[in-house]
DNA sequence: GGTGCTATTTGAATGGGTTCAATCCGTTGC
DNA sequence: GCAACGGATTGAACCCATTCAAATAGCACC
């Protein structure tokens, strides 16, 4: 392994006859050189292999071409196509991408961030956890341009994006009551989560609160399938299932077929977020699509204005989300 | 947006009333320090909120701790995992997680990982293109630690861990082959790729040549929906499909599920790596199962020896897949 | 040839840490 | 009481870039 001392930009004006500045200059465009002495710096750079050292640089600029992302986890289609289009349009822009996971911990949260931030990174995407205050506290204190995205908070220091909850929700509970439901049941992550508190609103709000029945289980593990079992046998059980992410559904979706001769005939399902294998199912699964390109998007061009020192008052955008529906959702039982 | 310059280790140091050097120390534990100092330089440091600057810390050290990883992308269940465990893994570590994604090209690999180099990171965990030999001369030349995962390469510069594909797939072609089938269709992103050649050597050596039909799909669209319906309609169609990965299988399920009466009675499907929904589909999708948390830990075994300075030549270990037989996967047409 | 401009080029100061040789200081042994 | 020792502490040099004030070069015009 050659762990030969790497040349410098030293290295580099040396062989070029020129300064240190002029090569500095040619490698960062910082102001104009002569195309004489450019490609005399040019053909010494590749003569000894010169790579710029970002750390130097980053170290001196007091900011580094890096953005920080930090997620709950990569798991989930959703995630992990929000990750995959930050990385995109970062590298398009020259930035590197440091990611950081909380495990939904705010606690890890509040520590991995902090761990990025001692890197000085140019700017943050956050998918936060339920409780971001003292990790947005810090953020804030270390003057780091971020944006929230797809979780809102109460936090009028940063610019946020996330879908219109809300609005979906509505639309899809008044489609369920338009063919009859009117036990609904919905299962969320967590329940101090803001989008399912916003969710949880408007389902409340259309259905009405005895209606509705709101399970929280987490990341959906064994005792999700006991209580999910028991609910659904129960005499009055809902005809309606709305699930807040695609884990869940994946699971919900094995009770619901270990149960004999309920779904779909006498139990529809439907759920936040479009997994890949929505439309492989048969009957096809029921989405309430959210397109990820669009926030990562919108998201990237609010952190690049505050990167580039814009300072308006933090924005909050909402983004519309799509009510796509397939087999999994019927009419009531009963019903026609 | 609070841009205040923020506190250095001088600060720190004058109020502490030490040293630049005795902070520094306390800071990296680099020496002993005594209690008493110790106390006033932390007191010191949460009175002025004080946050190590780590690209000064690296600069000097002249490696950051920061681990790369470079991958094609992470859409796809499996390298969704593998990165959530590295992250997890590197995080516990004390490192941060720099991701490029190279997009299936040699040249973005180059190109990315290039620059991730210049951040003059302490070790790289490459997932590579068919193709990645300027990629790698290039970690080499830097000296940068590195190991190689999951696709192995001719290379004897660096560490390497990869699933035995030969051993699996000929495990399930003889599977295939007792249960009748004589025809099998093997679905590949792309044939150049190391692991498909191995998969096709293991094919071709159990089932003969004659037996077999490759196709190449690369991500498998629409074009592909055309040739695997065609293929599947000709007189002496293949009994047995092997796909390359999960995405590809979704594709093809869905072909199955249009042609008429074939799936799974006429055709079986057999899929490596797998996504949440394999046991969620009726038949369930048998599958070719990669223990990803254990590839990622061997290979950060094998990169902080090289991380802490070992140099015996270079590893290459092979991990065993397991099949897992579902309902996807039955008795050639006409047999018992 | 000299003057006055402008456009390039230079190089020393700088960023915020780490590190190591030198210093300091308290003990121990005689 | 003094020398030798060893552990704790110090602070100047260094890492490799960027940047800006100052020097220089090149050119047009008289």
């Amino acid at each position: 392994m050659n762990r030969n001392k790497q040349p410098t930009i030293t290295d580099v004006a040396r062989l070029a006859d020129v300064s240190v500045g002029t090569v500095s200059h040619v490698l960062n465009g910082t102001i104009k050189v002569s195309p004489s002495l450019r490609e005399r710096v040019e053909r010494a750079m590749t003569m000894l292999g010169y790579e710029q050292n970002m750390l130097a640089h980053a170290q001196r600029r007091q900011r580094a071409p890096v953005v920080g992302l930090s997620a709950p986890h990569v798991a989930s289609a959703y995630l992990a196509a929000l990750t995959d289009s930050f990385e995109d349009v970062a590298g398009l822009r020259g930035y590197q991408m440091m990611q950081v996971l909380t495990r939904r911990d705010p606690q890890t949260e509040l520590r991995r961030v902090r761990e990025l931030l001692r890197h000085r990174i140019a700017g943050l995407l956050m998918v936060s956890t339920f409780d971001p205050r003292r990790t947005l506290d810090l953020v804030h204190a270390s003057g780091t341009p971020a944006v929230l995205v797809d979780r809102p908070c109460e936090d009028d220091r940063f610019d946020q994006v996330s879908f219109d909850n809300r609005a979906v929700m509505d639309e899809a509970v008044a489609h369920l009551m338009r063919l009859g439901h009117r036990r609904i049941l919905f299962v969320v992550e967590s329940q101090v989560l803001s989008i399912s508190r916003h969710r949880i609103e408007a389902l409340r709000a259309r259905a009405g609160a005895s209606a509705t029945i709101v399970m929280e289980v987490g990341d959906g593990g064994e005792e999700y399938v006991r209580r999910l079992t028991e609910t659904l046998s129960a005499r009055r059980a809902p005809t309606a299932v709305i699930v807040s992410n695609s884990l869940i559904a994946a699971r919900t979706l094995h009770v619901l077929r270990t149960l004999h001769d309920v779904y779909p005939e006498r139990i529809s399902l439907l759920a936040f977020e479009e997994p890949e294998w929505a439309n492989l199912l048969d009957p096809g699964l029921s989405v309430i699509r959210q397109p990820v390109r669009d926030i990562v998007r919108v998201a990237w061009d609010l952190l690049v204005r505050r990167m580039t020192g814009e300072t308006s008052p933090a924005r909050h955008m909402e983004l519309r989300a799509e009510l796509v529906l397939r087999g999994s959702v019927r009419h009531a039982p009963g019903r026609r």
